[in-house]
Order: C-alpha cells, then structure tokens, then sequence
DNA sequence: GCGACAG
DNA sequence: ATCTTGTCGC
C-alpha cells in the first residue's frame, strides 16, 4: 500500500476524499457471528505503535482469539487524519487474523468526521470490510446531551442536519460514547449492533479488549503474534 | 480572530 | 494516547 509516512495533511485530504466515494453506508444483511475490536498503544514520544484485533464470538462476546503486531509510524496525529496514523498497523493485524470477523469495531469514528472518512471508514473501504466506529469523545458535529440514563441516545449531525451517528449513554450517569457507521453498514445498524456490545462497562467489549490487548502487549506481558484462546 | 480538536 | 493517587459518588 502507499506509504502514509510521507503524506503531506494537504496530500492526505485528497486522499480521504477519494476514498470517501468509496464508503457504502447500508442497512447490515450478513450474518453475525464473530466480531472483533481494533485498537493502537504506543509510549508518548515514541514512533512505534502497538497494535492489535480481539475476535470474539457474538452474540456471547467470549474472546477466541487476537493478533497483534508492532510498527514503525511518523506521520504525527493530526485530529481529522488519525487513520493515517493507525491503519498501516491494523492491516498488518488484520492479515494476520486467520479468520475475519462479520463487524469490526474500531476505536475512533466512522463517517462522524469532517469529510465523512474516519478510521473505522478508512480502514473498512481499503479492508473492504463491515466497520462500526465507536469514540469516547466528539471530533465533530453537533448533539443534544442525551438523559442520564443507559440506554439514552442522541442523533449527532453536521449543522445542517445530516445524520452522522448517534451519541449513546452505555452506562447510567457516565459521559456517552460516539457511535458512528464505518463501512458496509448504516447508522440504525451501527448503534443496534454496538448496543448488544455493552456489557459491564462503558465501552463495547471488542474495543475494551482490544485497549486491554495492545496495552499489555506494548507492557512486554504478550508476545506478537496471533494467538488463539480457549 | 476565536474556539474545537478521534487517538 | 500516556503518566499518575487519591477521592468522590452510586
């Protein structure tokens, strides 16, 4: 794939919008029995990032396995153009799956985004797979705070009304979560399949993990690799 | 010019 | 994102 380490942010927006024409935001028809949860950890000041997947069975949500991987990044974080910070490494982690989940779940937005081409979009159209975004703060667009109760959500649109994603209270008087379609899936399916991702804590389980994964991992506790669990 | 600003 | 202890509230 192109090297994103070289990319200009000026590049970078043309690129994004490209790929934009790409995104197919539709009602999900496929079957559901795996997903997974992408996520990247790395030391503050380092240029090596850690990423990793965590697949699970749904709808029961039992982690079977993960991958993780270690790379190289220099192109800086730049709000608006994370994915070119994070995807090269969760494709080398994707290939590495021996068995590709039906939804993937990434810790960022989707089409929530400027110009509609967060990570979970991003790395959906060049995976050309099924994405669901799911943040735990607003990049953009605009909401009304939903109640404080779980279960409570909220439209997030652009200013002029369109609908981005939705802004979801996950757990009873805790600050909601931002979830937003990726890829090959809309924003009614998007907030319905992640609703059945909350269990014991604020963020959905797949994303939970993953953080859990790539942590532990960047911390020497797991070796890279692909490791099946059970 | 002044805020906002995923990870 | 990461670092980092105690503290407040359900």
């Amino acid at each position: 794939m192109l090297d994103y380490n070289e990319l200009t942010v000026p590049e970078a927006t043309l690129l994004q919008r490209e790929l934009q024409e790409k995104v197919m935001l539709a009602p999900y028809k496929g079957p559901l029995n795996y997903i997974a949860g992408a996520d990247i950890s790395f030391n503050k000041f380092s240029t090596t990032v850690y990423a990793g997947i965590v697949l699970l069975k749904f709808p029961s949500l039992i982690p079977v396995g993960y991958s993780l991987v270690k790379k190289e990044v220099h192109f800086p974080y730049v709000p608006g153009f994370l994915a070119f910070r994070e995807v090269p490494a969760l494709l080398d982690a994707w290939e590495q799956l021996p068995l590709k989940p039906d939804i993937l779940v990434v810790d960022g937005h989707g089409i929530a985004h400027p110009r509609r081409m967060g990570i979970a979009s991003h790395f959906g159209v060049l995976a050309q797979q099924a994405t669901i975004g799911s943040a735990k703060k607003k990049l953009y667009g605009v909401y009304e705070e939903p109640g404080p109760e779980k279960g409570s959500v909220s439209l997030l649109t652009d200013r002029k009304g369109q609908v981005l994603g939705n802004v979801l209270r996950s757990k009873t008087n805790v600050k909601p979560i931002f979830v937003s379609p990726g890829h090959l899936v809309d924003v009614p399916d998007s907030l319905r399949i992640l609703r059945q991702c909350i269990q014991k804590y604020r963020l959905p389980e797949p994303t939970r993990l993953a953080h859990n994964a790539v942590n532990q991992f960047r911390l020497g506790a797991i070796p890279e690799g692909w490791t099946g669990m059970s």
